[in-house]
DNA sequence: CTGTAATTTATCATATAATGATAATTATGA
DNA sequence: TCATAATTATCATTATATGATAAATTACAG
Protein backbone atom coordinates (compact mmCIF):
# COMPACT_ATOMS: atom_id res chain seq x y z
CA UNK A 1 0.00 0.00 0.00
CA UNK A 2 1.40 3.20 -0.89
CA UNK A 3 0.51 6.61 -2.20
CA UNK A 4 -2.52 8.09 -2.21
CA UNK A 5 -4.10 3.94 -2.57
CA UNK A 6 -3.33 3.74 1.17
CA UNK A 7 -6.06 6.44 1.87
CA UNK A 8 -8.37 5.22 -0.77
CA UNK A 9 -8.77 1.73 0.39
CA UNK A 10 -9.73 2.61 3.92
CA UNK A 11 -12.30 5.05 1.98
CA UNK A 12 -13.48 2.11 -0.51
CA UNK A 13 -14.50 0.30 2.74
CA UNK A 14 -17.93 2.77 3.67
CA UNK A 15 -20.66 1.76 1.77
CA UNK A 16 -24.20 2.22 2.45
CA UNK A 17 -24.37 -1.52 3.36
CA UNK A 18 -21.55 -0.78 6.37
CA UNK A 19 -21.59 2.90 6.56
CA UNK A 20 -19.56 3.06 9.61
CA UNK A 21 -16.26 1.26 10.93
CA UNK A 22 -13.92 0.81 14.05
CA UNK A 23 -10.44 0.99 13.62
CA UNK A 24 -9.87 -2.46 14.41
CA UNK A 25 -12.23 -3.88 12.39
CA UNK A 26 -10.39 -1.95 9.38
CA UNK A 27 -7.09 -3.41 10.45
CA UNK A 28 -8.56 -6.57 10.30
CA UNK A 29 -10.00 -5.96 7.04
CA UNK A 30 -6.97 -4.91 5.57
CA UNK A 31 -4.62 -7.27 7.07
CA UNK A 32 -2.99 -3.79 8.55
CA UNK A 33 -1.43 -3.53 11.90
CA UNK A 34 -4.11 -0.70 14.17
CA UNK A 35 -1.17 1.40 14.95
CA UNK A 36 -0.29 2.28 11.06
CA UNK A 37 -4.39 2.35 10.50
CA UNK A 38 -4.80 4.80 13.67
CA UNK A 39 -2.63 7.58 11.89
CA UNK A 40 -4.00 7.47 8.90
CA UNK A 41 -7.46 7.81 10.06
CA UNK A 42 -6.37 10.35 12.47
CA UNK A 43 -4.68 12.00 8.79
CA UNK A 44 -8.34 11.84 7.24
CA UNK A 45 -10.23 12.92 10.14
CA UNK A 46 -8.38 16.08 10.75
CA UNK A 47 -8.97 16.51 6.91
CA UNK A 48 -12.20 16.00 6.99
CA UNK A 49 -12.65 12.99 4.31
CA UNK A 50 -13.76 10.84 7.61
CA UNK A 51 -15.52 11.66 11.14
CA UNK A 52 -15.68 9.66 14.18
CA UNK A 53 -18.93 8.56 14.81
CA UNK A 54 -20.46 7.04 18.50
CA UNK A 55 -18.80 3.84 19.85
CA UNK A 56 -14.99 4.42 18.54
CA UNK A 57 -17.06 4.16 14.74
CA UNK A 58 -15.70 6.15 12.24
CA UNK A 59 -17.61 7.38 8.90
CA UNK A 60 -17.07 9.33 5.80
CA UNK A 61 -16.37 13.17 6.55
CA UNK A 62 -17.92 16.13 5.72
CA UNK A 63 -15.14 16.90 3.31
CA UNK A 64 -16.81 14.64 0.51
CA UNK A 65 -20.18 16.81 0.62
CA UNK A 66 -18.07 19.94 0.28
CA UNK A 67 -16.38 18.85 -2.59
CA UNK A 68 -19.63 17.69 -3.90
CA UNK A 69 -21.47 20.89 -3.91
CA UNK A 70 -18.16 22.75 -5.80
CA UNK A 71 -18.47 20.09 -8.82
CA UNK A 72 -22.00 20.79 -8.56
CA UNK A 73 -21.90 24.73 -8.53
CA UNK A 74 -19.23 24.18 -11.03
CA UNK A 75 -20.01 21.34 -13.04
CA UNK A 76 -20.56 23.12 -16.75
CA UNK A 77 -22.79 20.68 -17.49
CA UNK A 78 -24.73 20.74 -14.46
CA UNK A 79 -24.75 24.27 -14.14
CA UNK A 80 -26.05 24.78 -17.99
CA UNK A 81 -28.85 21.75 -17.65
CA UNK A 82 -29.98 21.98 -13.97
CA UNK A 83 -32.51 25.08 -15.15
CA UNK A 84 -34.11 23.09 -17.70
CA UNK A 85 -34.98 19.93 -16.22
CA UNK A 86 -37.83 20.93 -14.42
CA UNK A 87 -38.94 23.28 -17.52
CA UNK A 88 -38.64 19.93 -19.48
CA UNK A 89 -40.70 17.87 -17.10
CA UNK A 90 -43.54 20.79 -17.25
CA UNK A 91 -43.57 20.40 -20.80
CA UNK A 92 -43.89 16.71 -21.28
CA UNK A 93 -47.45 15.37 -21.68
CA UNK A 94 -47.28 12.99 -19.37
CA UNK A 95 -45.19 12.68 -15.68
CA UNK A 96 -41.63 12.13 -16.08
CA UNK A 97 -38.14 11.77 -14.75
CA UNK A 98 -35.44 13.91 -16.08
CA UNK A 99 -32.01 13.03 -16.25
CA UNK A 100 -28.62 15.00 -17.00
CA UNK A 101 -26.09 11.60 -17.20
CA UNK A 102 -22.35 11.83 -18.27
CA UNK A 103 -19.72 9.12 -19.01
CA UNK A 104 -17.34 8.89 -16.25
CA UNK A 105 -14.27 6.26 -17.10
CA UNK A 106 -16.24 3.08 -18.28
CA UNK A 107 -19.66 3.92 -16.42
CA UNK A 108 -22.38 6.66 -16.36
CA UNK A 109 -23.26 8.85 -13.80
CA UNK A 110 -26.07 10.95 -12.85
CA UNK A 111 -25.12 14.56 -12.28
CA UNK A 112 -28.99 16.20 -11.96
CA UNK A 113 -32.63 15.24 -12.07
CA UNK A 114 -35.83 16.60 -11.98
CA UNK A 115 -38.88 13.96 -11.03
CA UNK A 116 -42.31 15.26 -11.94
CA UNK A 117 -44.20 16.19 -8.50
CA UNK A 118 -46.67 13.55 -9.05
CA UNK A 119 -44.18 10.55 -10.61
CA UNK A 120 -44.48 7.60 -8.24
CA UNK A 121 -41.92 5.28 -9.50
CA UNK A 122 -37.90 5.47 -8.92
CA UNK A 123 -35.53 5.57 -11.52
CA UNK A 124 -32.17 3.55 -10.96
CA UNK A 125 -30.57 6.73 -12.67
CA UNK A 126 -29.98 8.67 -9.02
CA UNK A 127 -27.64 11.44 -8.95
CA UNK A 128 -24.33 9.81 -7.92
CA UNK A 129 -24.82 6.40 -8.51
CA UNK A 130 -22.66 4.52 -11.29
CA UNK A 131 -24.81 3.05 -14.14
CA UNK A 132 -24.12 0.89 -16.99
CA UNK A 133 -23.00 1.69 -19.91
CA UNK A 134 -25.06 -0.37 -22.22
CA UNK A 135 -28.31 -0.23 -20.91
CA UNK A 136 -31.36 2.07 -20.93
CA UNK A 137 -31.59 5.08 -23.54
CA UNK A 138 -29.53 7.31 -20.86
CA UNK A 139 -26.90 5.18 -21.27
CA UNK A 140 -27.07 5.00 -25.07
CA UNK A 141 -27.06 8.79 -25.93
CA UNK A 142 -23.72 8.85 -24.35
CA UNK A 143 -22.15 5.94 -26.15
CA UNK A 144 -23.71 6.36 -29.54
CA UNK A 145 -21.75 9.86 -29.68
CA UNK A 146 -18.27 8.35 -29.35
CA UNK A 147 -16.56 6.28 -32.43
CA UNK A 148 -13.32 5.23 -33.52
CA UNK A 149 -10.97 3.54 -31.21
CA UNK A 150 -12.37 5.19 -28.07
CA UNK A 151 -15.83 2.92 -28.88
CA UNK A 152 -13.74 -0.17 -29.64
CA UNK A 153 -11.76 0.50 -25.99
CA UNK A 154 -15.10 0.75 -24.22
CA UNK A 155 -16.90 -1.90 -25.92
CA UNK A 156 -14.08 -4.46 -25.75
CA UNK A 157 -14.54 -3.90 -21.49
CA UNK A 158 -18.29 -5.45 -21.92
CA UNK A 159 -19.37 -8.80 -21.97
CA UNK A 160 -21.21 -9.56 -24.43
CA UNK A 161 -22.92 -13.09 -24.86
CA UNK A 162 -21.37 -14.05 -28.41
CA UNK A 163 -19.67 -12.03 -30.90
CA UNK A 164 -23.11 -11.36 -32.54
CA UNK A 165 -24.73 -9.70 -29.75
CA UNK A 166 -21.86 -6.99 -30.18
CA UNK A 167 -22.25 -6.92 -33.84
CA UNK A 168 -26.05 -6.11 -33.67
CA UNK A 169 -25.39 -3.72 -30.81
CA UNK A 170 -23.36 -1.88 -32.76
CA UNK A 171 -25.90 -1.52 -35.58
CA UNK A 172 -28.47 -0.22 -33.24
CA UNK A 173 -26.36 2.70 -32.41
CA UNK A 174 -25.70 3.31 -35.74
CA UNK A 175 -29.24 3.76 -36.80
CA UNK A 176 -29.75 5.87 -33.15
CA UNK A 177 -27.07 7.88 -34.26
CA UNK A 178 -28.87 8.50 -37.62
CA UNK A 179 -32.39 8.99 -35.70
CA UNK A 180 -30.88 11.16 -33.46
CA UNK A 181 -32.51 10.17 -30.14
CA UNK A 182 -32.75 6.95 -28.22
CA UNK A 183 -36.01 4.97 -26.70
CA UNK A 184 -35.81 1.93 -25.05
CA UNK A 185 -38.51 0.44 -22.45
CA UNK A 186 -37.63 -2.09 -19.36
CA UNK A 187 -33.75 -2.42 -20.34
CA UNK A 188 -32.66 -0.95 -16.70
CA UNK A 189 -36.01 -0.70 -15.21
CA UNK A 190 -39.09 -3.20 -15.87
CA UNK A 191 -42.16 -0.74 -16.35
CA UNK A 192 -40.21 2.68 -17.19
CA UNK A 193 -39.28 3.89 -20.40
CA UNK A 194 -36.79 5.90 -21.68
CA UNK A 195 -35.81 8.85 -24.22
CA UNK A 196 -32.67 10.57 -24.55
CA UNK A 197 -30.71 12.69 -27.11
CA UNK A 198 -26.50 13.16 -26.48
CA UNK A 199 -25.21 16.35 -25.13
CA UNK A 200 -21.18 17.22 -25.94
CA UNK A 201 -18.92 19.08 -26.17
CA UNK A 202 -15.43 18.36 -27.29
CA UNK A 203 -13.56 21.65 -25.84
CA UNK A 204 -14.58 20.58 -22.10
CA UNK A 205 -14.47 16.89 -22.71
CA UNK A 206 -18.06 16.16 -22.02
CA UNK A 207 -19.88 13.16 -23.17
CA UNK A 208 -23.44 13.12 -21.81
CA UNK A 209 -27.32 12.70 -22.08
CA UNK A 210 -30.16 14.56 -21.58
CA UNK A 211 -33.12 12.14 -20.96
CA UNK A 212 -36.77 11.63 -20.13
CA UNK A 213 -37.98 8.58 -18.25
CA UNK A 214 -41.55 8.08 -18.25
CA UNK A 215 -43.76 4.34 -16.55
CA UNK A 216 -44.71 2.75 -19.36
CA UNK A 217 -47.91 1.90 -18.34
CA UNK A 218 -48.65 6.16 -19.14
CA UNK A 219 -46.52 6.20 -22.34
CA UNK A 220 -48.71 6.27 -26.04
CA UNK A 221 -47.37 6.18 -29.26
CA UNK A 222 -49.02 9.63 -29.74
CA UNK A 223 -46.91 10.90 -27.09
CA UNK A 224 -43.68 10.08 -29.15
CA UNK A 225 -43.45 13.65 -31.14
CA UNK A 226 -43.65 15.95 -28.67
CA UNK A 227 -41.36 14.55 -26.55
CA UNK A 228 -38.48 13.61 -29.09
CA UNK A 229 -39.34 17.69 -29.78
CA UNK A 230 -38.92 18.59 -26.55
CA UNK A 231 -35.69 16.75 -25.33
CA UNK A 232 -34.30 17.96 -28.85
CA UNK A 233 -34.69 21.67 -28.60
CA UNK A 234 -33.71 21.24 -24.65
CA UNK A 235 -30.79 19.67 -25.76
CA UNK A 236 -29.16 22.13 -28.09
CA UNK A 237 -30.66 24.67 -25.76
CA UNK A 238 -28.01 22.96 -23.33
CA UNK A 239 -25.12 22.34 -25.87
CA UNK A 240 -25.38 26.21 -26.42
CA UNK A 241 -25.42 27.07 -22.41
CA UNK A 242 -22.38 24.93 -22.15
CA UNK A 243 -20.50 26.75 -24.70
CA UNK A 244 -21.49 30.40 -23.16
CA UNK A 245 -19.98 28.90 -19.90
CA UNK A 246 -16.83 27.32 -21.86
CA UNK A 247 -16.18 30.71 -22.92
CA UNK A 248 -16.71 32.12 -19.51
CA UNK A 249 -14.09 30.11 -17.95
CA UNK A 250 -11.48 30.88 -20.85
CA UNK A 251 -12.23 34.67 -20.19
CA UNK A 252 -11.48 34.39 -16.36
CA UNK A 253 -8.07 31.88 -17.04
CA UNK A 254 -7.25 34.38 -19.28
CA UNK A 255 -7.91 37.56 -17.06
CA UNK A 256 -6.00 35.50 -14.40
CA UNK A 257 -2.32 35.01 -16.90
CA UNK B 1 3.96 18.75 2.60
CA UNK B 2 3.70 15.30 3.49
CA UNK B 3 0.90 12.43 4.24
CA UNK B 4 -2.52 12.99 3.55
CA UNK B 5 -1.97 17.22 3.20
CA UNK B 6 -0.54 16.57 -0.03
CA UNK B 7 -3.42 15.45 -1.85
CA UNK B 8 -5.91 17.89 0.17
CA UNK B 9 -3.59 20.79 -0.90
CA UNK B 10 -4.27 20.59 -4.01
CA UNK B 11 -7.85 19.46 -3.91
CA UNK B 12 -8.41 22.28 -1.76
CA UNK B 13 -7.59 24.60 -4.87
CA UNK B 14 -10.48 23.91 -6.81
CA UNK B 15 -13.44 25.84 -5.77
CA UNK B 16 -16.95 27.15 -7.44
CA UNK B 17 -15.02 30.22 -8.71
CA UNK B 18 -11.57 28.37 -9.56
CA UNK B 19 -13.04 25.05 -10.78
CA UNK B 20 -9.97 23.77 -13.33
CA UNK B 21 -6.32 24.11 -13.21
CA UNK B 22 -3.19 22.62 -15.45
CA UNK B 23 -0.28 21.32 -13.36
CA UNK B 24 1.45 23.93 -13.54
CA UNK B 25 -0.74 26.59 -12.19
CA UNK B 26 -1.06 24.19 -9.27
CA UNK B 27 2.65 23.97 -9.40
CA UNK B 28 3.01 27.74 -9.20
CA UNK B 29 0.66 27.96 -6.72
CA UNK B 30 2.12 25.54 -4.12
CA UNK B 31 5.87 26.32 -4.96
CA UNK B 32 6.41 22.81 -5.67
CA UNK B 33 8.25 21.56 -8.65
CA UNK B 34 5.67 20.23 -11.72
CA UNK B 35 7.18 17.19 -11.83
CA UNK B 36 6.16 16.21 -8.45
CA UNK B 37 2.48 17.51 -9.10
CA UNK B 38 2.29 15.59 -12.41
CA UNK B 39 2.62 12.39 -10.37
CA UNK B 40 0.39 13.15 -7.39
CA UNK B 41 -2.44 14.26 -9.75
CA UNK B 42 -2.15 10.95 -12.09
CA UNK B 43 -2.78 9.53 -8.71
CA UNK B 44 -5.64 11.10 -7.77
CA UNK B 45 -7.31 10.94 -11.56
CA UNK B 46 -6.62 6.98 -11.07
CA UNK B 47 -8.34 7.22 -7.71
CA UNK B 48 -10.93 9.07 -9.40
CA UNK B 49 -10.85 12.25 -6.78
CA UNK B 50 -9.36 14.65 -10.06
CA UNK B 51 -10.31 14.31 -14.18
CA UNK B 52 -8.82 15.44 -16.72
CA UNK B 53 -10.46 17.97 -18.88
CA UNK B 54 -10.27 19.87 -22.09
CA UNK B 55 -6.89 22.33 -22.50
CA UNK B 56 -4.75 19.99 -19.81
CA UNK B 57 -7.09 21.58 -17.29
CA UNK B 58 -8.23 19.19 -14.56
CA UNK B 59 -10.99 19.20 -12.20
CA UNK B 60 -12.42 17.74 -9.36
CA UNK B 61 -13.75 13.86 -10.43
CA UNK B 62 -16.37 11.57 -10.05
CA UNK B 63 -15.35 9.94 -6.63
CA UNK B 64 -16.87 12.37 -4.60
CA UNK B 65 -20.14 12.18 -6.01
CA UNK B 66 -19.93 8.77 -5.36
CA UNK B 67 -19.04 9.43 -1.66
CA UNK B 68 -21.63 12.49 -1.11
CA UNK B 69 -24.29 9.63 -2.53
CA UNK B 70 -22.87 6.86 0.23
CA UNK B 71 -23.10 9.40 2.82
CA UNK B 72 -26.50 10.60 1.83
CA UNK B 73 -27.88 7.02 1.58
CA UNK B 74 -26.47 5.68 5.05
CA UNK B 75 -26.77 9.27 7.01
CA UNK B 76 -29.06 8.71 10.39
CA UNK B 77 -29.92 12.16 9.74
CA UNK B 78 -30.30 12.44 6.37
CA UNK B 79 -32.12 8.95 6.09
CA UNK B 80 -34.72 9.22 9.21
CA UNK B 81 -35.54 13.16 7.79
CA UNK B 82 -34.99 13.37 4.27
CA UNK B 83 -38.92 11.74 4.08
CA UNK B 84 -40.31 14.55 6.14
CA UNK B 85 -39.16 17.71 4.43
CA UNK B 86 -41.95 17.24 1.81
CA UNK B 87 -44.51 17.01 4.33
CA UNK B 88 -43.74 19.27 6.20
CA UNK B 89 -43.70 21.81 3.65
CA UNK B 90 -47.08 20.98 2.79
CA UNK B 91 -48.00 21.53 6.10
CA UNK B 92 -47.18 24.95 6.45
CA UNK B 93 -49.29 27.91 6.31
CA UNK B 94 -47.15 29.27 3.75
CA UNK B 95 -44.47 28.34 1.51
CA UNK B 96 -41.63 27.42 2.93
CA UNK B 97 -38.03 25.87 2.92
CA UNK B 98 -37.68 23.05 4.92
CA UNK B 99 -34.00 22.27 6.06
CA UNK B 100 -32.33 19.45 7.67
CA UNK B 101 -28.36 20.73 9.13
CA UNK B 102 -25.74 19.34 11.28
CA UNK B 103 -23.09 20.09 13.08
CA UNK B 104 -19.19 19.79 11.51
CA UNK B 105 -16.17 20.86 13.97
CA UNK B 106 -17.57 24.47 14.26
CA UNK B 107 -19.82 25.05 11.43
CA UNK B 108 -23.16 24.11 10.72
CA UNK B 109 -24.04 22.03 7.46
CA UNK B 110 -27.03 21.67 5.74
CA UNK B 111 -27.18 18.07 4.76
CA UNK B 112 -31.26 17.75 3.24
CA UNK B 113 -33.62 20.60 2.39
CA UNK B 114 -37.03 20.79 0.76
CA UNK B 115 -38.10 23.79 -0.79
CA UNK B 116 -42.13 24.68 -1.37
CA UNK B 117 -43.02 24.81 -5.16
CA UNK B 118 -43.46 28.05 -5.48
CA UNK B 119 -41.00 29.39 -3.03
CA UNK B 120 -38.93 32.17 -4.49
CA UNK B 121 -36.01 33.51 -2.67
CA UNK B 122 -33.54 31.01 -1.69
CA UNK B 123 -31.46 30.78 1.70
CA UNK B 124 -27.82 30.67 2.46
CA UNK B 125 -28.55 27.34 3.56
CA UNK B 126 -27.65 25.10 0.51
CA UNK B 127 -26.58 21.39 0.94
CA UNK B 128 -23.38 21.05 1.41
CA UNK B 129 -22.31 24.56 2.62
CA UNK B 130 -20.71 25.23 5.61
CA UNK B 131 -22.64 28.49 7.77
CA UNK B 132 -21.80 29.85 11.07
CA UNK B 133 -22.62 28.60 14.23
CA UNK B 134 -23.74 31.54 15.96
CA UNK B 135 -26.61 33.29 13.35
CA UNK B 136 -29.98 32.26 12.26
CA UNK B 137 -32.70 29.29 13.93
CA UNK B 138 -31.09 27.09 12.33
CA UNK B 139 -27.78 27.16 13.63
CA UNK B 140 -29.13 28.30 17.07
CA UNK B 141 -31.28 25.03 17.44
CA UNK B 142 -27.99 23.26 17.14
CA UNK B 143 -25.84 24.72 19.48
CA UNK B 144 -28.66 25.47 22.13
CA UNK B 145 -28.55 21.61 22.70
CA UNK B 146 -25.01 22.06 23.63
CA UNK B 147 -23.69 22.84 27.23
CA UNK B 148 -20.73 22.75 29.50
CA UNK B 149 -17.19 22.56 28.13
CA UNK B 150 -18.08 21.71 24.67
CA UNK B 151 -20.36 25.07 24.57
CA UNK B 152 -17.18 26.97 26.23
CA UNK B 153 -14.57 25.69 23.72
CA UNK B 154 -17.29 26.23 20.50
CA UNK B 155 -18.42 29.80 21.79
CA UNK B 156 -14.63 30.46 22.53
CA UNK B 157 -13.58 30.12 19.01
CA UNK B 158 -15.97 33.08 17.52
CA UNK B 159 -15.33 36.50 17.68
CA UNK B 160 -17.67 38.76 19.72
CA UNK B 161 -17.56 42.18 19.53
CA UNK B 162 -17.64 42.34 23.48
CA UNK B 163 -17.30 40.14 26.49
CA UNK B 164 -21.60 41.40 27.35
CA UNK B 165 -22.46 40.25 23.25
CA UNK B 166 -21.30 37.21 24.23
CA UNK B 167 -23.26 36.92 27.69
CA UNK B 168 -26.13 38.39 26.20
CA UNK B 169 -26.16 35.31 23.74
CA UNK B 170 -25.69 32.73 26.12
CA UNK B 171 -28.83 34.08 28.09
CA UNK B 172 -30.53 33.93 24.76
CA UNK B 173 -30.06 30.24 24.35
CA UNK B 174 -31.00 29.72 27.57
CA UNK B 175 -34.60 31.01 27.01
CA UNK B 176 -34.79 29.54 23.74
CA UNK B 177 -33.99 26.12 25.54
CA UNK B 178 -36.93 26.50 27.36
CA UNK B 179 -38.87 27.59 25.21
CA UNK B 180 -37.95 24.59 22.75
CA UNK B 181 -37.15 26.33 19.49
CA UNK B 182 -35.69 28.96 17.80
CA UNK B 183 -36.93 32.03 16.10
CA UNK B 184 -35.12 34.45 14.12
CA UNK B 185 -35.65 37.32 11.41
CA UNK B 186 -32.78 38.08 8.97
CA UNK B 187 -29.85 36.93 10.89
CA UNK B 188 -28.92 35.30 7.96
CA UNK B 189 -30.81 36.45 5.01
CA UNK B 190 -32.62 39.52 4.62
CA UNK B 191 -36.68 39.02 4.39
CA UNK B 192 -36.08 35.30 5.71
CA UNK B 193 -37.74 33.99 8.54
CA UNK B 194 -36.61 30.93 10.41
CA UNK B 195 -37.58 28.78 13.29
CA UNK B 196 -35.79 25.71 14.14
CA UNK B 197 -36.14 23.30 16.64
CA UNK B 198 -33.49 20.86 17.65
CA UNK B 199 -32.76 16.92 16.62
CA UNK B 200 -30.36 14.95 18.46
CA UNK B 201 -29.26 11.21 19.21
CA UNK B 202 -26.00 11.11 21.84
CA UNK B 203 -25.43 7.63 20.39
CA UNK B 204 -25.24 8.32 17.19
CA UNK B 205 -23.53 11.50 18.28
CA UNK B 206 -25.52 13.86 15.81
CA UNK B 207 -26.45 17.63 17.05
CA UNK B 208 -28.31 18.82 14.71
CA UNK B 209 -32.02 20.67 14.10
CA UNK B 210 -35.07 20.60 11.50
CA UNK B 211 -35.58 24.17 10.47
CA UNK B 212 -38.52 26.04 8.18
CA UNK B 213 -37.42 29.25 6.42
CA UNK B 214 -40.05 31.28 5.07
CA UNK B 215 -40.81 34.69 3.20
CA UNK B 216 -40.45 37.40 6.15
CA UNK B 217 -43.22 39.60 4.05
CA UNK B 218 -45.69 36.39 3.79
CA UNK B 219 -45.28 35.24 8.04
CA UNK B 220 -48.03 36.76 10.21
CA UNK B 221 -47.88 36.39 14.06
CA UNK B 222 -50.81 34.33 13.69
CA UNK B 223 -48.72 31.52 11.67
CA UNK B 224 -46.83 30.74 14.45
CA UNK B 225 -48.71 27.93 16.04
CA UNK B 226 -48.95 25.81 13.14
CA UNK B 227 -45.85 26.30 12.44
CA UNK B 228 -44.20 25.97 15.75
CA UNK B 229 -46.38 22.50 16.26
CA UNK B 230 -45.30 20.58 12.95
CA UNK B 231 -41.07 21.53 13.31
CA UNK B 232 -42.19 19.79 17.16
CA UNK B 233 -43.83 16.56 16.08
CA UNK B 234 -41.67 16.29 13.17
CA UNK B 235 -38.62 16.65 15.11
CA UNK B 236 -39.96 13.84 17.57
CA UNK B 237 -40.97 11.93 14.53
CA UNK B 238 -37.40 12.18 12.91
CA UNK B 239 -35.21 11.50 16.53
CA UNK B 240 -37.49 8.25 16.85
CA UNK B 241 -36.71 7.19 13.35
CA UNK B 242 -33.28 8.13 13.93
CA UNK B 243 -33.15 6.07 16.99
CA UNK B 244 -34.89 3.02 14.71
CA UNK B 245 -31.92 3.32 12.24
CA UNK B 246 -29.18 3.19 15.39
CA UNK B 247 -30.93 -0.40 16.16
CA UNK B 248 -30.75 -1.77 12.88
CA UNK B 249 -27.19 -0.66 12.85
CA UNK B 250 -26.43 -2.08 15.93
CA UNK B 251 -27.91 -4.97 14.67
CA UNK B 252 -26.26 -5.38 11.85
CA UNK B 253 -22.83 -4.91 13.61
CA UNK B 254 -23.71 -7.88 16.13
CA UNK B 255 -24.63 -10.33 13.07
CA UNK B 256 -20.73 -9.68 12.25
CA UNK B 257 -19.24 -10.07 15.04
C1' DC C 1 -16.59 7.20 42.21
C1' DT C 2 -13.26 3.61 40.98
C1' DG C 3 -10.90 0.15 38.63
C1' DT C 4 -10.39 -2.16 34.34
C1' DA C 5 -10.58 -2.89 29.59
C1' DA C 6 -10.71 -0.70 25.26
C1' DT C 7 -9.34 2.95 22.53
C1' DT C 8 -6.09 6.22 21.08
C1' DT C 9 -1.56 8.39 20.94
C1' DA C 10 3.51 8.43 21.26
C1' DT C 11 8.17 6.54 20.35
C1' DC C 12 11.74 4.95 17.41
C1' DA C 13 14.78 1.98 14.56
C1' DT C 14 14.15 0.29 10.03
C1' DA C 15 12.15 -0.22 5.60
C1' DT C 16 9.97 2.13 2.12
C1' DA C 17 8.42 5.81 -0.58
C1' DA C 18 8.48 10.74 -2.17
C1' DT C 19 11.19 14.31 -4.19
C1' DG C 20 12.87 17.03 -7.92
C1' DA C 21 16.36 17.76 -11.50
C1' DT C 22 16.67 16.06 -15.91
C1' DA C 23 15.82 13.45 -20.01
C1' DA C 24 12.62 11.09 -22.97
C1' DT C 25 8.24 10.58 -24.88
C1' DT C 26 3.79 11.87 -26.33
C1' DA C 27 -0.01 15.09 -27.52
C1' DT C 28 -1.58 19.41 -29.63
C1' DG C 29 -2.29 22.82 -32.65
C1' DA C 30 -0.84 26.14 -36.32
C1' DT D 1 4.62 18.77 -40.87
C1' DC D 2 6.99 20.92 -37.42
C1' DA D 3 7.40 23.18 -33.04
C1' DT D 4 5.87 23.70 -28.60
C1' DA D 5 3.57 22.24 -24.65
C1' DA D 6 2.12 18.47 -21.82
C1' DT D 7 3.09 14.29 -19.74
C1' DT D 8 5.83 10.33 -18.29
C1' DA D 9 10.16 8.01 -16.96
C1' DT D 10 14.60 7.74 -14.46
C1' DC D 11 17.27 7.77 -10.38
C1' DA D 12 20.26 9.33 -6.59
C1' DT D 13 19.05 11.65 -2.48
C1' DT D 14 16.12 12.90 1.15
C1' DA D 15 12.19 12.37 3.77
C1' DT D 16 8.40 9.69 5.33
C1' DA D 17 5.67 5.58 6.54
C1' DT D 18 5.71 1.40 9.04
C1' DG D 19 4.71 -1.49 12.90
C1' DA D 20 6.17 -3.40 17.32
C1' DT D 21 5.77 -1.72 21.73
C1' DA D 22 4.83 1.28 25.50
C1' DA D 23 2.30 5.04 27.41
C1' DA D 24 -1.70 7.77 27.93
C1' DT D 25 -6.35 8.59 27.68
C1' DT D 26 -11.15 7.41 27.53
C1' DA D 27 -15.29 4.68 28.27
C1' DC D 28 -17.90 2.24 31.09
C1' DA D 29 -19.54 -1.40 34.29
C1' DG D 30 -20.10 -2.13 39.02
Amino acid sequence: MSGFQRYKKILDLFSEDRSSWTVSEISNELKTPSSTIYRIVREMVIAEFLESAAGSYFRLGPAFIKYNRTINLSDPLVRAGQPFLEKLANENPIVSINVLARLYGNKVMCVADYKSPFFKNNTSYQKGKLMPLMYGATSRAIIMQITGRRLDELINLENFYSEDEKINFLEGLKKDRKKGYCFTQGQVDKGLTGFAVSISNKKLGIEASLSSIFNSSDFLLEHKPLIYANLTSYGLLVEKYINEIFNDIQNYHNKLN
